[in-house]
This record gives C-alpha cells, sequence and structure tokens, in this order.
DNA sequence: TTTTCGCAACGAACAGTGTTCTCCCATGGA
DNA sequence: TCCATGGGAGAACACTGTTCGTTGCGAAAA
C-alpha cells in the first residue's frame, strides 16, 4: 500500500493499453467468477475471500457485491465453472456401466484439478447450478438407459454424486494426490497408538494407508456401479 | 457487562454454595467440550466460536486456549465425545452383515442427533480420535468376520465411513429430516428449469426429491454391504 | 508461617472475515 | 444539456480465531 498511487490520474496516462483486451475492464459477473477460480486454482480455498478476488480485479470487496450477492453464491458460481469443464457423452444402453465410470473419473480429475474445490462441491447441498444439473442430467440418462426404474435412478444419481464428490474431498486434502507425506505420518501415528485396543487398525495399518493413485476410488467406484446394475438386472 | 461487579469480592461472600457440585468449578477440557457440544446441540455448528464457548462458561475465549490448542483440535474433541454415544457390538460371523448396517446406523443417529454436527465430520480429515477409532477397530472386525481380506476391508471400513458422514451431513442440513419445506422448494425450482435441456430431470422431480425417513440412507446402505459381501463371496 | 514461583485466567488487541451504508461520479437516455 | 440510474469504492460494523502481557491464586519451598 505504501506505492498507491491516485489511480484515476494514473489511467489517464494509459488510455488505451492494447486497445479492447485489458485496460480496465467493467466488473462483470463472469470476471469475478474466473478471478475466484484463479485464486483457488493458485492458492486453494481458505484463500478466497472477498478481499482477495477484489484485489485480483484491482478494485475492493464491496464492488463485488453488485454482482454476485453474497460469497456462498460467489462459491456456487465457481463450482459451476469447474462443472462446465466436464466432457458429457450421449447415454448409450450398450455401455452405460462404463460411461457412468467414465463421467465420474472426469468430474473427479476436473475438482482435483482445482486444489481443493472439491470442498466446495462437498458442503454445497444438492448441485442445482446449470452445468452441475447437466452432469445429473446425462447420469439420470445413463442410469436409465441401463434400466433402472425411476427411483432406482434418483436414488443412484444422488449416491455416485455424494461418493465422487466426498471421495475427491478427502483425496484433495492429502496434498494433491501423489505426496506421501501424509501417508506416513498416518502410518506413523498408528505405530504409536494401544494394540490392545486397536488389533485391527494395528495390524493393518499398511493397508488402511495405502495410497495408489485412483484405486481407492476404483473400489468404491466398481462397487456402487455394480449395485446399481444388479438393481436393474433382475427388474429388466 | 454493565451489571459487572467484581467477581473476586462477590464469590468472596459466596463461598461454597452447593458445597462440591458447581461453584465455579475450575475451567477443564472435558468441560469446554461439554459445553461446545452443548452449543452444537443448541444452535448449531456455525454458531460454534470460541467466544460463544467462552460465554457458555462464563469467562472468555483466551481462557480455552490453556486446554485446547485451537479451534479444529476443540471440534474434534467434541466430534469424538458425540462419537462416544455410538454402541458397538462384538463381531459374529454370522450376523456381520447387518451388525455393519446397524453400526452406520446408530451413527448416523447419533451424528443426526447433534444437529449438523456431521459437517464436522465430513471436513475432518480420517477420524483419528479415540472413539472414532473405536468404531473403525469395530466395523475392521465385522468386515474381516465376513471374510473380506485385508485390503478389501481397509477400503470398505473408508467407504463406509465416508458414506455415513456424507450422507447424515446431507440429511442434516434438510432441516433435521421430517421439514418438508426444503422438498417443496427443490420440486417449485424443477418446475422453472428448461424441460427441453433437463428433460429428465423435470420429469423425475418427485422422484428426485422423494424424502422418506432413512429410505436413501437405506438405499446406499444395502449396496454398499451386498458389494463388499459378493467381494468375500467368490474369494472364501 | 512466609515467600516465592508457576501457571491458569483474562482483558485487550491484532489481523482477518462477510457484508452494508453511503457517498461519488460516469454514462446513457430524454 | 440535463438528469437520473446504477456501478465503483472507501469506511464502517459486527463478527471471527488467536496471541500478548498482566494479574492473581494455589501450592511448593524456605
Amino acid at each position: 500500500m505504501t506505492s498507491a498511487a491516485p489511480r484515476s490520474s494514473w489511467s489517464a496516462h494509459w488510455p488505451a493499453r492494447e486497445q479492447g483486451t485489458s485496460r480496465r475492464q467493467p466488473l462483470t459477473r463472469e470476471r469475478i467468477v474466473e478471478a475466484a477460480l484463479r485464486i483457488v486454482d493458485t492458492e486453494g480455498m481458505d484463500a478466497l475471500s472477498m478481499r482477495r478476488v477484489g484485489q485480483e480485479l484491482h478494485t475492493g470487496a464491496a464492488s463485488l457485491y453488485a454482482h454476485v450477492g453474497n460469497k456462498e453464491e460467489l462459491i456456487e458460481l465457481v463450482l459451476d465453472l469447474a462443472y462446465s469443464e466436464v466432457e458429457l457423452e450421449q447415454p448409450d444402453p450398450a455401455d452405460w456401466q462404463d460411461q457412468i465410470k467414465r463421467l465420474l473419473r472426469r468430474s473427479r480429475d476436473v475438482l482435483l484439478g482445482h486444489r481443493d474445490l472439491a470442498k466446495a462441491a462437498v458442503v454445497a447441498n444438492v448441485p442445482m447450478t446449470p452445468h452441475a444439473m447437466d452432469i445429473a442430467e446425462a447420469m439420470l440418462g445413463m442410469l436409465r438407459a441401463g434400466g433402472l426404474d425411476e427411483q432406482t435412478a434418483a436414488y443412484g444419481v444422488d449416491l455416485l454424486g455424494l461418493y465422487t464428490t466426498a471421495t475427491t474431498f478427502e483425496a484433495s486434502t492429502r496434498g494433491g494426490g501423489n505426496s506421501e507425506e501424509f501417508t506416513d505420518q498416518v502410518r506413523g501415528y498408528f505405530a504409536t497408538i494401544p494394540v490392545d485396543r486397536y488389533p485391527m487398525i494395528t495390524s493393518m495399518a499398511t493397508a488402511l494407508t495405502r495410497n495408489v493413485e485412483g484405486e481407492r476410488f476404483e473400489f468404491g467406484l466398481d462397487i456402487l456401479v455394480a449395485g446399481l446394475a444388479r438393481q436393474a438386472g433382475p427388474a429388466a
């Protein structure tokens, strides 16, 4: 703040730098959401504050409230922007199980590509933003193509979404996925707890802390999709 | 603060009220955690602040830091206190599937009995507090009794815990469970979205918003436990 | 019994947070 | 040209978690 100069006169000396590209663009909802996502990508969810977003756009926090309502809505918009990156495919009855798995893997990868953004997905209720609903719509199509009845498909899409967001959030807290620091830390902790009270945990420490990229996610994914498929099998 | 009197002289006039029961008990970790849980029960997680806990114990926020370290640790302790309410049973190979279901139902009920405490369970990483590990220990025993190998049981306990906490948190945000306000609100929202973009969602609105006590939870529970049992079947 | 000493208790303060109020002023329509 | 609408922005409000420095009490030491 020591180098702060009168900004209006300063920009008056620099009237048309690069013409239409940047040069003090008007504040829009879109630019705000993009700036917020940029902050999440580089500094994480905890660093996302209204003042920080304002700073990113060279303005104050108060200016944002003309476009976004409140922080909760901003986070929702950021999450929806991320969800828009998830590529969808048309439901194919012959391939619906793998389609669902691919879709959820892509969703997970997109979330993991934005640091700990999955935290927002977990805290948010049922996602009712446009692109989140696009994903739900696609999943419902696949589940129905697989022969599931309405109620099973409805419960199923909820279950699959819940699993994906929760498991992705969990993964995002473990330092990005590849770091073995967390694993070693937990394993070291398990070595200190009383064996007589926790015979299972202590003896299974290595299995419990196993951290192979995606394996844990695939494990639950297989169970869930197979379980849903079994609901369709006997009925159809 | 207008009625604030010199407390030392005030308590000097009231030296031994009720002898050993109350009378300005010393601040302990236990009393702090109990007070915090009381606040969560009556006002919810969002109302839980260090100052609020201090107020509950007729002191300031700073006094708590001699016993709890920080807020994150306090929340962990509160969660662990709640987990201590979950009754456990000895693993029985003949009944392991229902045992697991009962255990998770009890866990869910305990969490739901403390407002939105499940939020803490979701945000917390893998629970490594004593009573949380007691539950994990019991579940591991049941899974192993069911014939699952080490790695499957390890992934399984993680999966089941994740599902229970996430689904319970989701349920706790819907106004306690019985309130149909949220259901009507979502259903009303679904009536406003474009049918051509969301044909599935709009046509399945009633199935998607179905909110029968526990049914949704049981749906996922059946799939998960059955899925794990299938992992044990062919191997054993 | 007196003195010392450690440490829990605590008020105040710091650096943040989300949000609102209230101006200022530029821009578009009349 | 005038005026009104509304976005931009500084200041302020009511909070938050946490730390600092002091106070005072209770127990051990002399």
